[in-house]
DNA sequence: GATTCGAAAATTGTCGACAATCTTGCTTGT
DNA sequence: ACAAGCAAGATTGTCGACAATTTTCGAATC
C-alpha cells in the first residue's frame, strides 16, 4: 500500500484530465471566473451549473465547496453559492500575508539554493522577458507566479508553499478582471532583476529588501486599481 | 460510538448554533479526532459514519471534504477518507509557518493595541495561570490558543487570523493524542510572562524576540515528542 | 403609482439507489 | 500448509427524487 502522491489538484488553469468529476468541474468554474464569464458577487446555482454541464448536482456541489475552501466562492446557507467579490482591503490583507510568507521562504531559500536552482530561477526571469516582448501578458503573469512559487519551494517548507498556492489562486481570480496591472508589460519582467541580483550574491538581507520592494510595488498597483474601480 | 447531542460549548468550528448538518458532523469528527476515538491514519468510511449518525451519506461526505480542506483528513481517490497522520517534519513546517505569521501579526499588534486590549491579553494569561493550578490542562491549552489568536486579531489582518485558525486546528488535532506536552502544567502559563512584559513595554522588537523564543520552545517540545513517539 | 402581500416557481439540503471499483475471505492447487 | 486466484461483500462516485425554504412575480391595497 504505497502513497501515490500525484501532483495534487494543481491544475490551475489547465483542463488536464482529472480522474475526478468534481475536480474537473472545479477547474471549469475557476476558468469561468478567470475569463470573466462568472463575475464577482454573481450567484452560482448548483442546479443550473449541473444542467449546463450535464451532470448531477452532487459533484457540482463538491466542486463549489472545494472552491469555497480555496476562497474563490462564498456560501450563504440556504441561499446558495456566490463568486467571492474581493474588495481593496481584502486584497491588501492578502498581499500583506503574501509578503510575510515570501520574505520568510526567500530567506530560507538563499541558504538552501544550489547553483542549478539559481540557474532555473534566472532562466525563469529570462523567459518572462521574452514573453513580455511578444506581448503574451497572460502567460507572463503565469510565469511570474511560477517564479515566486519556485522561491517558496526552495524555502523548503511545503506548508508555506500550499498557502502561497492558495493566495496565488485568489489573487489571480481577483485581479484578472482588472485587465492590465502594469502600464508597460516589460515592467513586470524587469522588476525581477533586483531579485536575481540578490540571489546571485546569495545575500539574504538584500533579497528580503528587494523582495519587499517588489511586492509592495505590486500591492500598491493592485490596491490602487481596485480602489479606483469601485471602492 | 458518538453519543452526545449536547452542544458541549466546544465552538471549534461552527460559529452559530449548529444550523447545518454537515457542519455538525464535521464538529463531531473533529471532536472524535481530538479525544482519540479516531486515530491518525485510521479510515473514516462515509457509509459507516452515516449509519452511526443516522444520516445519509451526502452530508457526511461534505463534512469530510470540509475537514480535508482544513488538513485534518486526507483522501485517496476511490479508496476513501483517512485521518491525516502528521509526522514530525510536517509539524515542524507548521510551527515554522506559525512563527512566521505570529511574529508578523504581533509586530503590527504592538502598534495598534489599546490599553484595554493589553488588559485583556494580560487577563488571559492570568486565567491560564489559574487553570494551571486547578490542573485543567485541556482548558488551559484552549485558552493558550485564544491568547495567541487575540494577538493575531490585534495585528489587524483577518486573512492571517484565518490561516492561524487553520494551523491551530491542525496542531490541536495532531498534538492532543500526545497527551502531555509539558512536564509541568504551570510551565505553559508561565512561559507567557515575557510576552506580557514586552507588550506592556510596547516594544515590538522585544516582543518578537520573546515570541520567537516562546514558539521555538513549543516547537522543539512537540517535534521531539513526535520523533520519540514513532519517527 | 408605489408598496405590501401571497401564490407559483425555482433552489437548497437531504435522502435512497445503482453501477463501478476496491477489499475480504474462502477456495483450490501444489 | 501456504500462495495464488476467485467470488462475495462492502465502499465510493454519481444520479434522480422529495420536502422545506427562498426567490420571483403578479395582484390587491393604500
Amino acid at each position: 500500500m504505497m502513497d501515490d502522491d500525484q501532483p495534487r489538484g494543481r491544475a490551475l488553469f489547465s483542463e488536464l484530465e482529472n480522474t475526478d468529476l468534481a475536480s474537473r468541474i472545479a477547474d471549469q468554474v475557476v476558468m469561468a471566473i478567470g475569463d470573466g464569464r462568472l463575475r464577482p458577487g454573481e450567484k452560482v446555482g448548483e442546479a443550473r451549473l449541473a444542467r449546463e454541464l450535464g451532470t448531477s448536482r452532487a459533484p457540482v456541489r463538491e466542486a463549489l465547496r472545494l472552491l469555497e475552501s480555496q476562497g474563490l466562492i462564498v456560501t450563504h446557507p440556504r441561499r446558495g453559492f456566490f463568486v467571492h467579490a474581493y474588495d481593496a482591503n481584502e486584497l491588501d490583507d492578502i498581499y500583506d500575508l503574501r509578503e510575510c510568507l515570501e520574505l520568510h521562504a526567500a530567506s530560507a531559500a538563499v541558504a538552501r539554493m544550489t547553483d542549478a536552482d539559481f540557474d532555473r530561477l534566472s532562466a525563469q526571469v529570462d523567459l518572462m522577458k521574452r514573453l513580455s516582448h511578444d506581448g503574451q501578458l497572460d502567460e507572463q503573469v503565469e510565469q511570474d507566479y511560477a517564479f515566486h512559487r519556485m522561491l517558496c519551494v526552495l524555502g523548503g517548507n511545503m506548508r508555506i508553499v500550499r498557502t502561497f498556492d492558495q493566495i496565488a489562486l485568489q489573487l489571480r481570480a481577483g485581479i484578472v478582471l482588472l485587465g492590465r496591472v502594469y502600464d508597460d508589460p516589460r515592467e513586470l519582467a524587469l522588476s525581477h532583476d533586483p531579485l536575481i541580483d540578490a540571489l546571485r550574491a546569495r545575500d539574504a538581507g538584500q533579497l528580503r529588501e528587494a523582495l519587499r520592494e517588489h511586492l509592495e510595488d505590486a500591492r500598491i498597483h493592485v490596491v490602487q486599481l481596485y480602489r479606483g474601480a469601485d471602492g
